[in-house]
RNA sequence: GCCGCUGUAGCUCAGUGGUAGAGCGCACCCUUGGUAAGGGUGAGGUCGUGGGUUCAAAUCCCACUAGCGGCUCCA
């Protein structure tokens, strides 16, 4: 006799077990009509579950009819996952349709197919001879279409796993028999990766049934093993398509097969996906890339190479701004500027860990010639050079063995002196730089905190299909710092850190990001630092974070090996997230370098490291600054804040004047002189996102005035004292306003 | 690095084997105008690079290179 509580709270009682849909029935047929799924929870202590529509309830429980929104209301997450998990079996059907077989009579596998955050993708296998191609997506789609139209139900049957799991084995589909195995908590017989990250596709571990979907009748429909849940129907499904083709590792493990991810997405209908895909295409214009060419802020040139930011003459206004910005807050804080140069010798990263062990994302050492002409006259192979560039003096090494009181520096790395190579190489990090100017001087506790600050670049070997526009290069400057502080004083530092983070955030309006706590992985003994310091430390990030104000997450085994770290993380204008700012706590860099400093016991003690860079990258910053303004930046910040737009050349004159008066205020500003209608002169200013445009003729001329037309107004605002509008913008400019608030 | 797509004028793009195109921008001329493009003329291209097929290649094939979307990675 089930007791159905509501969600309302009110409670409804069943003579005999009723199906989710019976339920959404006795409240209405209207709700009984719209309902695509329900999530119940079977107070088994598995909490409220997304289930099926047909599911049966034989116990009390309570109960939340999910129901598939109209045209102009959003659908839920709950609706959009029952919609587009049941979209990814629509579209692998439709693809095992339109790719048939091959010769031999193989079709593609399905592997595993979630909803995402925008959609939903089906990782698929597909064999040799086929092949899956954006040509074949107005086919796959027309499929898709047809397969809604039918409105097939979606069919749940369950089977024993005894039976199950051979079949899926004479089926030939070895991830599915791989998902199955991992859904019943058996170890997998066909996949044998390193890394198991397990697609829970069908069933809760250690179910002894396995449940496998049909759409339409089983044994005579398409069907797949599934953990469901599924709308009642394909028609509920609305409006999908397929959107894009990726590589994907099967449980992306680089060393396990290769499939093919095919991204589709799906809304409850077709205007909603009409509107998304307007969506897509309005945030593309707001990509940094397509501003920073349009705009003429920044240049990357196929002969100068991949992820290198030339910063032309505009970009370079903007980035100068926001370092003059943040050096003024720096110096409020008690930072002291210093210059490193762009590359330090090996033997200075053999110190820091930087090399090898980070040799992948570095650039290749630079190696005299000399050293390389003798070597190759020598006759030495290239993995032997390789052996000797990597090696560590033994005296190098034995300072750092015995600082770190364990063996850091393996044995097969000690080479004698006469077998190293030496070398240089393009700095991956600051700090190193920054540490030997720490240990250049004797600290004592009293001058501690040191704070050292420097807009230094650095240089990354990042894996080419990684680079991205500005956001992600392989040369870049950081707004980097590092504190050498005492443990006592690391609260403080952190939170002087993060304030200087606000500020800046606040100041340019960005209120739409995540902070990420990384901490250590409990399991593991990759950490260096003794464990009550890291104690401390991840309590006074936690600490920092929580004071913001903002929402953060802590994430165990997010932390860097050498500390504890705070990361802010925001989207670009097509949902991928960039970290930007970080604060890093650094207890490994002390002992490295052998730092210390003279505590009020007159003994000495190792300085703990504060690496922060509030804004990243000025490369990555930038990027996601001109996506948050979509390139229409405040008056502060633009390349050109002014321009002066003459009527006719008969106000040249006077126009050239006004231009006088607003450099000479320090305003950037410029004057269109053109033989062209003003009209047309008002275009070209607004497409390049101008704040103020001053137009003048006669009139103004007159008067001593001009008339003012502000970005994003369609209409001019009238006419000012010339003397007035300067001082107006010059005071917008110096309170770094983020709105436009110039007025006759 | 891997999978898919793309590379034609400064920019955005059309061009499916037979004499390289458009719009914008640029230069010059006409126009002298009051708030989102006035009109005309002209310059500008080894069709990403290299090979191949063909009487003939921007177009078909192969390799490379760069960009885009993902995957993987990210001190």
């Amino acid at each position: 006799m089930p007791q159905i509580t509501l969600p309302d709270g009110s409670v409804k009682s069943f003579d005999a077990p009723v199906t989710a849909h019976a339920v959404a029935a006795s409240i209405g047929t209207g709700l009984a009509k719209a309902a695509i799924g329900a999530k119940i929870d079977l107070n088994d202590g598995q909490g409220p579950q997304l289930r099926d529509l047909s599911t049966l309830i034989d116990r009390d429980a309570s109960i939340a009819i999910i129901t598939a929104p109209r045209a102009n209301q959003a659908a839920t997450p709950d609706a959009l996952f029952l919609i587009r998990h049941s979209a990814a079996h629509v579209m692998a059907e439709a693809i095992q349709d339109v790719l048939g077989a091959n010769e031999k009579g193989e079709r593609v596998l399905l592997a595993y197919g979630p909803p995402t955050e925008t959609g939903f993708f089906y990782d698929m296998y597909i064999p040799e001879g086929m092949k899956l191609s954006s040509d074949h997506f107005d086919a796959i789609n027309a499929r898709i279409a047809e397969i809604i139209k039918e409105d097939r139900p979606f069919t749940r049957y369950e089977q024993p796993a005894s039976d199950a799991l051979p079949r899926l084995k004479s089926e030939g589909n070895k991830y599915k028999v791989d998902n199955a195995e991992r859904a019943l908590g058996l170890p997998s017989s066909v996949y044998k990766g390193a890394k198991a990250a397990p697609p829970d596709a069908t069933r809760a571990p250690g179910s002894p049934v396995l449940s496998f979907y049909a759409t339409g009748q089983p044994g005579k429909n398409w069907e797949d093993l599934c953990r469901g849940p599924h709308v009642p129907s394909t028609s509920r499904i609305g409006a999908a398509r397929v959107m894009s083709l990726a590589s994907a590792y099967w449980h992306g493990d680089e060393n396990s097969d290769r499939l093919i991810r095919v991204y589709g997405t799906a809304f409850p209908t077709q205007e909603q996906l009409d509107a998304y895909l307007v969506q897509l295409e309005e945030a593309k214009k707001r990509d940094h890339r397509t501003i920073g060419k349009a705009l003429r802020l920044f240049h990357i040139d196929e002969d100068v190479g991949q992820g290198l930011i030339l910063w032309t003459p505009k970009g370079s206004i903007i980035r100068k701004e926001l370092q003059t910005f943040i050096a003024a807050e720096l110096k409020k804080q008690g930072y002291t500027e210093v210059f490193t140069p762009h590359i330090g010798s090996l033997e200075l990263y053999k110190t820091s860990g930087h090399f090898p062990y980070y040799k992948d994302s570095q650039f290749a050492p630079i190696v005299e010639r000399n050293a390389l002409d003798e070597l190759c006259a020598s006759g030495c192979s290239c993995a032997e050079m390789l052996n000797r560039v990597e090696g560590v003096s033994e005296r190098l090494a034995r300072g750092l063995n015995e600082r770190a009181r364990k063996q850091i520096i393996a044995k097969d790395r000690i080479l004698p002196d006469d077998q190293l190579i030496e070398g240089f190489m393009l700095k991956p990090m600051n700090c190193p730089h920054h540490a030997k100017i720490f240990g250049s001087a004797p600290h004592s506790y009293r001058d501690m905190p040191v704070r050292l600050a420097e807009f230094g670049t650095v240089y990354r070997w990042e894996q080419s299909g990684e680079l991205n526009g500005m956001t992600r290069v392989r040369g870049f400057t950081q707004d980097d710092a590092h504190l050498f502080c005492t443990e006592d004083q690391i609260p403080a530092e952190i939170q002087g850190c993060l304030s200087l983070v606000k500020t800046i955030f606040n100041v340019l309006g960005m209120k739409d990001y995540r902070v990420r706590v990384g901490l250590r992985d409990p399991d593991s003994n990759k950490y260096t630092g003794s464990a009550e310091s890291w104690d401390k430390a991840e309590k006074s990030c936690i600490d920092a974070a929580a004071s913001l104000g903002v929402s953060f997450s802590k994430e165990p085994g997010e932390a860097a090996f050498y500390g504890p770290k705070i990361d802010f993380v925001v989207k670009d204008v097509i949902g991928r997230e960039w970290q930007l700012g970080t604060v890093q706590v650094d207890y490994q860099m002390g002992f490295r370098f052998d730092l210390s400093y003279i505590g009020p016991d007159n003994r000495p003690h190792r300085p703990v490291v504060i690496h922060r860079a509030p804004f990243g990258s000025m490369e990555r910053f930038c990027g996601v600054l001109i996506e948050h303004f979509a390139g229409a930046f405040p008056t502060w910040l633009s390349p050109e804040q002014c321009r002066v737009l003459p009527i006719s050349d008969k106000s040249n004159d006077y126009g050239h004047k006004v231009l006088a008066a607003l450099t000479a205020a320090g305003v950037r500003a410029s004057i269109d002189d053109a033989n062209e209608r003003v009209q047309a002169k008002i275009k070209v200013a607004a497409d390049e996102k101008i704040p103020y445009l001053l137009i003048v003729g006669p009139r103004d001329a007159e008067n001593n005035a001009v008339s003012v037309r502000a970005r994003g107004v369609e209409k001019d605002l009238g006419a000012m004292p010339l003397d007035t509008f300067v001082s107006r913008i010059k005071a917008e400019i110096e309170s770094k306003g983020i709105e436009l608030g110039v007025r006759p």
